[in-house]
DNA sequence: TATATCGCAA
DNA sequence: TATGTTGCGATATA
């Protein structure tokens, strides 16, 4: 293949991109409002018990075709069918047998070119350092899955999804294909060739959409309908009196404009301005290649498609059908012409400007005017919050909003109030304590996902509730931290509500199990995903130190926990009196640096030991909602109050208060997903733009126990976000460290003692304590009844009462003098962590 | 109003 | 290379 043009490409690209953002106009017309509501589905009256067998039923099925397609389509399986390329073999050929690729052509210019292609396995590789490296990602990132990002080499992979995803966001194979072999070093390898040939042929062909109350099968390919209207399954399916297939024009993006962007901002002074002027706003100098190719549609102005409708109740079954015979479909709302559904009166506040990537990710979503379901990926602090309401305020129709905890549901209607001039009589509140309905004929309803799915007996206010939620269409499903979804339960919200578009949003689109793919079909693709390392560099995010701190366990421990079951060892590395000192010396010294600090255990008897040990405060399951309140409140303003120890409830269910440093006791297993979200807890530090302001995450392991095995995995995806953790053995003049707890063999052998007998009995109720402070404790814990409970409960509070009180004092005076060695001290530190990352380099 | 119970997720 | 127990929300109960 010969070197094509090169360098000047994309920057011509880029030129006429721009020409064409500026091509502006307002949205579409206002629509009438009708209130006709007899569309109601005829789900409603056998929505009942035997229903959700069947739901659960069909979901296993949908699951199971869902693998079975994957496995069906992945690369492998068509791999060198017509290998051609020359496999010249040289000396290391034996070495590397199938995998030797020695043979690809390397083009004249490589070194101008950024990319490399495994035509195995369709793994690309790019080079960060090229010239080209900013355009190839903007690339990448819209035809395949990010999977290993650090600073120099990123990897990709080129999956069935990831190209349904490009095509679902308008490009077309032929883009692909011209655009990935002009990056690349080598040759484009046939393989990949018609891989991509082979996939974009069947995906984003068909389009499901929802017009005028009536769906539809769609398609630019009068053929490809023709196909499905000859299937067994689908033809018989097509509404009766409707045989001829109508064709319309596409609409293209040209006219839509998304609130909140700059476009926005300019248009009515811009109202004047002719398409094709020259650009006047900044995203001109934004590369965006997926925009520049998208471009080109645009000169084909307007492309026949063809339709024919099905009924309400054949749209799962024609997706599942699509799915069988390897045609999935897309959902496609087209918000503009819907005069059925009323319109919602909601804009985003004058003077709000969205950021870059959130404007990116959102014109993913309207790229050709409708609304395309599917998710977008935030780290968290980055406003995922900003983009789903500006997706509300573009479609500008009812909508629904879920959420995996009644906190959040406030939070989303507190945003909605914040960011939108919506009246707040239409963000309507859809929880256990408040069930309002919205007053006008559409409006917005925060709700949680367990408020939908719940299978059990119903008060007749949610009933009632639920029936008006089914019973209607809503232009917008948010689906907050979708990454829940694939749950089975959850799964039932989507075939349970009527929505034209649905947008899932989260920071981490992980699971530990492999469900994840599902929502490829449940939700749509995903049509964008931020590099947290970029965020951070440009400042929207902070910029985060992450250290593992390895912490010998002392002889005594050690022997105690090879002998211990799971359950004891689990409590017995937590409370490893090294780990212990490391935490306290770490406190000490980020208190001391004025940092806000929150400290997570999931082991419960390990938490409070180390919380009531160093006099700190706690929130744990058991802590009641007053006390939790009272707490947050004082970390967030008392200036004595620096120090949080949370359980796992902060992972997902505080609304917690700004914090600067992270120290990582205790975790659950291997979940990357539990160590992401931990660390985004620390990304919206607003002291983030100081010069040289960075954030601390540690984890404190035990050596040589199963610590060290979850600990990498924890870690495996903060490291393919490009995050470096440096790993340190021994804290820098950590034994002067004043009040050292722990620090003579006496006092260990007594924690140890007191570990083992404390959860000898097993149970943590054993050792539920009495309010210590007046601040922590009671609630509604799973403690069972009187017996033990008092028994054991004075020796603790005795014993941590006491020394609790003696620790606050001594601790405060530690605080001074550690002041004024502070300088002294914190460069010794940083000269141990720099000695360290030399050492893990070599 | 506070608390116990249940189902469910990780 | 797998685990088990913690926490949530909704509802029922006194």
């Amino acid at each position: 293949m010969p070197p094509k043009r090169k360098a000047a490409a994309p920057a011509a690209a880029t030129a006429t991109k721009a020409g064409r953002t500026s091509a502006l106009s307002t949205p579409g017309p206002a629509t009438p409002r009708s209130l006709d509501s007899s569309m109601m589905s005829e789900a409603d009256e056998e929505l009942d018990e035997d229903v959700t067998e069947a739901q659960k039923e069909r979901e296993e099925l949908l699951g199971k075709e869902a693998d079975e397609f994957v496995n069906n389509w992945a690369i492998s399986s068509k791999r060198f069918q017509n290998q051609g390329e020359g496999q010249k073999r040289d000396a290391a050929t034996p070495y590397f047998g199938k995998r030797d690729f020695s043979g690809l052509p390397l083009k004249a210019d490589h070194h101008n070119r950024p990319i490399w292609i495994d035509p195995d396995k369709g793994t690309i590789v790019l080079e960060r350092f090229n010239v080209l490296a900013e355009q190839a990602t903007d690339f990448l990132i819209t035809i395949a899955e990010p999977k290993s990002r650090p600073a120099f080499l990123h990897e990709y992979a080129l999956t069935t999804h990831s190209l349904y995803a490009a095509v679902s966001v308008g490009l077309r194979p032929k883009d692909i294909i011209n655009t990935l072999d002009r990056f690349l070093k080598t040759a484009l390898p046939s393989s990949i060739n018609n891989f991509i040939q082979q996939c974009t042929n069947s995906y984003g062909k068909v389009k499901l959409v929802l017009k005028n109350n009536k769906y539809f099968v769609e398609s630019v390919d009068a053929d490809m309908l023709q196909r499905l209207l000859k299937d067994e399954v689908i033809g018989p399916l097509r509404v009766q009196g409707s045989d001829a297939i109508t064709t319309t024009y596409a609409p293209t993006m040209g006219g839509l404009v998304i609130p909140g962007t700059k476009n926005a901002a300019g248009v009515r002074q811009a109202a004047l301005q002719k398409p094709g002027d020259k650009p006047t706003t900044d995203t001109a100098k934004d590369p965006d290649l997926f925009a520049a190719l998208n471009e080109e549609d645009d000169d084909d102005d307007k492309e026949a498609v063809h339709a024919f409708e099905i009924g309400d109740t054949a749209v799962e079954t024609v997706q599942k059908r699509c799915l069988d015979i390897g045609y999935p479909i897309l959902e496609e709302y087209d918000f503009r012409n819907d005069d059925v559904n009323p319109n919602l009166e909601i804009d985003l506040q004058p003077n709000t400007q969205i950021r870059p990537y959130q404007e990116k990710s959102l014109s993913k979503m309207f790229g050709n005017g409708r609304a395309k379901s599917g998710i977008i990926v935030l780290p968290c602090g980055a406003g995922k919050t900003l983009v789903g309401i500006t997706a509300a305020c573009t479609i500008k129709k009812g909508v629904i909003v879920l959420c995996t905890s009644s906190m959040s549901v406030v939070q989303w209607r507190q945003e909605f109030l914040k960011w939108s001039n919506i009246n707040p009589d239409d963000v309507a509140v859809f929880t256990a304590e408040s069930k309002n309905k919205f007053s006008g004929s559409t409006g917005i309803i925060v709700t949680t996902y367990s408020m939908v799915t719940n299978n059990r007996e119903r008060s007749h206010d949610s009933k009632k509730m639920m029936d008006f939620l089914k019973g209607r269409e809503w232009g917008l499903m948010l689906l907050d931290e979708v990454h829940v979804v694939p749950a089975d339960v959850f799964r039932r919200v989507i075939s349970s509500i009527k929505s034209h578009s649905k947008l899932g949003l989260t920071a981490t689109l992980l699971r530990e199990d492999d469900k994840i793919s599902h929502l490829n079909f449940l939700i749509g693709p995903k049509l964008y995903e931020a590099n947290w390392m970029e965020l951070s560099q440009q400042g929207h995010i902070a910029k985060v130190q992450c250290a593992e701190v390895w912490c010998q366990m002392p002889t005594e421990f050690y022997d105690e926990y090879l002998r211990a079951n799971a359950r004891m060892k689990r409590t017995l590395y937590a409370m490893n009196p090294r780990k212990f000192q490391a935490c306290q010396y770490l406190i000490n010294y980020h208190e001391a640096r004025g940092d806000k600090i929150i400290v997570f255990s999931d082991e419960l008897y390990s938490l409070k030991k180390y919380a009531e040990t160093l006099g700190k405060v706690y929130i744990y399951g058991g802590t009641s909602q007053s006390e939790r309140m009272h707490i947050l409140a004082n970390f967030q303003h008392n200036p004595e109050v620096n120090t949080l120890f949370l359980s796992k409830i902060g992972d997902t269910s505080l609304d917690l208060p700004e914090a600067t440093c992270l120290i990582q006791i205790s975790s659950h297993f291997g979940s990357r997903r539990q160590e992401a979200q931990r660390l985004g807890r620390i990304l919206r530090a607003k002291r983030r733009n100081d010069e040289g302001f960075n954030a601390f995450f540690y984890s404190l392991v035990s050596k040589d126990t199963q610590e060290m095995y979850y600990s990498s995995k924890r870690q495996a995806f903060l490291v393919d976000q490009g995050y470096a953790f440096k790993v340190i053995t021994q804290l820098a003049n950590i034994e002067n460290t004043p009040n050292l707890a722990f620090a003579s063999p006496q006092e260990r052998r007594e924690l140890l003692q007191m570990t083992l007998v404390d959860n000898e009995k097993g149970t943590m109720e054993d050792v539920e304590t009495d309010d210590l402070f007046g601040k922590v404790g009671g609630g509604r814990g799973r403690k069972k009844k009187g017996l033990a409970a008092r028994r054991t409960a004075g020796t603790l509070g005795e014993l941590s009462g006491g020394q609790d009180m003696a620790y606050i004092e001594q601790n405060k005076g530690a605080n001074k003098q550690l002041k004024k060695n502070q300088k002294a001290e914190r460069d010794t530190f940083f000269k141990k962590i720099a000695r360290e990352k030399e050492r893990n380099r070599g």
